[in-house]
DNA sequence: TCCTAATTGAAAATGATAATCAAAATACAT
DNA sequence: ATGTATTTTGATTATCATTTTCAATTAGGA
């Protein structure tokens, strides 16, 4: 399933790039893919942490980094000053809705939103590579 | 004209918060005004500094957060870990194209993909406040 | 003018990430 | 299995943009 087959993306990824396989990147890559999405750095540190003492924060934050050039993973910035890593297969993409009452995040996806977004850019000349976009407000929960 | 009514939205601020009007403050906001848009921080300190040596970073770096807060600026980060601040009228809003080569910043408004953005929120049960949609790609000149 | 509270600038602190570096681990050839 | 060159690790230190601190200065009302 989607699981082996990110570990797969980033065996190879590893072995392309000449890196080596350890112990503290397995342990990394199991927990960072049956975490929830969103994760922060910190966070995803803390948890870890408890299991695996021994992992050291630098670690964590160049694996996370080498997941992403993997293209197993997206390195998301909320504006909060903190990076969170999202786990995702090549190719795939979704934007954000930020609760700024709990946090909570939802993903979506718009076709036609992407569609205009192209539209937009081909009349100012640009090409795009990427974007962004998030939608901050209330959840229904906090909403009330 | 805007540019007045914006330095009458930061006095009124002032006064209402009970803040002090200064010497330091009129400069930056006049500076400010003056400027071209997507400043960050950085760069303005180093170009109004050439004008007022005295005024000190950490005068400029709050100063630039009042202009936020009272409603006559905007916060924006693009992920290269600078801050920068546009100069916008109450209500104003537009998104940003990001030249990825040249750094080059273009704006944008487009009703119909906030139209859209409203419906997702809809059917998610958010409530909208604030958005933020960034396309990064090449420019004209650098997709040369 | 006087007084109190806000503001300033310089320097130190912060917080997240990145770089350094000696020690440990890995991959590969033998 | 062993040696060896290379990469990786974890602890520590550095970085970089911003914030905070704090004593000195300044603003604005009494």
């Amino acid at each position: 399933m989607k699981r082996d087959m990110k570990k797969e993306v980033f065996r190879e990824f590893i072995a392309r790039e000449g890196l080596k396989s350890t112990r503290q990147r397995d342990i990394i890559l199991d927990f960072f893919l049956s975490s929830k999405r969103h994760m922060s750095v910190e966070e995803l540190y803390r948890k870890l942490r408890a299991r695996h003492p021994g992992i050291g924060y630098a670690t964590v934050c160049r694996t996370l980094k080498l997941f992403a050039q993997s293209g197993i993973a997206h390195e998301i910035h909320f504006g909060d000053g903190q990076t969170r890593y999202e786990h995702l297969v090549e190719g795939e993409h979704h934007d954000h809705l930020v609760c700024t009452g709990c946090g909570a995040i939802a993903e979506f996806e718009n076709k036609t939103i992407e569609d205009l977004q192209k539209d937009v850019a081909d009349s100012h000349g640009f090409i795009i590579h990427s974007h962004k976009l998030e939608l901050y407000g209330l959840c229904a929960k906090c909403r009330k």
